[in-house]
DNA sequence: ACTTTATTTCGGTATTTTCCTAAATAACGA
DNA sequence: TCGTTATTTAGGAAAATACCGAAATAAAGT
């Protein structure tokens, strides 16, 4: 879980989630949304990969990126277990 | 908002934040709870301060923390608008 | 086989974060 | 005022993160 909170707390990495809400994209297309090189954004994907917070699908020459929704509702969870009036769910 | 996640990104913090669920405490009180030195704890309460996650008042010689729970909220809320099917309210 | 396109891995630098010890500040009680 | 307790600020070392350009890999078309 504690992947899961070091990738959010990159604000690319959130944008990156927010144009994936549309639908699945290409490295391509997520990386022309930002200035930055493309080794650059590269490495933010990884980020979200090890977090599982997107899963990554080969079609042919461009690799096509997707949200992973079951990994982004944990988290989610685990803010309302913080919320939560009392005490239950711990190791977060 | 990206104060929030940053402060969200770090175990001890995110600790802190539960052990603050069950009511206000001193900053000693919460160090107990850690293998960390005061000062290195201390840190950690400017970054939650500054993501304005906690509030602090002085109660004689010890300093009282508590959870701020709206902010928290809006944290709820900027990963409720990632998982929210469509797109909606950006830049956070 | 060669070239092109899409993406990642490598090597390295700059910045940020985390943590520590020592010293400073704040409030209290004797 | 002096000493004690609680906490923060200062200074600095080590580790992690973010970024880039160059080179490597993968798949496809010619």
């Amino acid at each position: 879980m504690s992947d899961v909170f070091d990738a959010l707390a990159h604000p690319v990495r959130r944008k990156i989630l927010k144009l994936l809400r549309g639908g699945a994209m290409s490295a391509g297309d997520l990386a022309a949304h930002f200035d930055l090189a493309k080794p650059t954004l590269s490495g933010h994907f990884t980020v979200l990969k090890t977090a599982d917070l997107v899963t990554s699908e080969r079609r042919g020459t461009t690799i096509l990126y997707r949200l992973n929704m079951s990994v982004l509702e944990e988290a989610l969870a685990a803010l309302m277990s913080i919320v939560g009036s009392k005490p239950s769910g711990e190791e977060t």
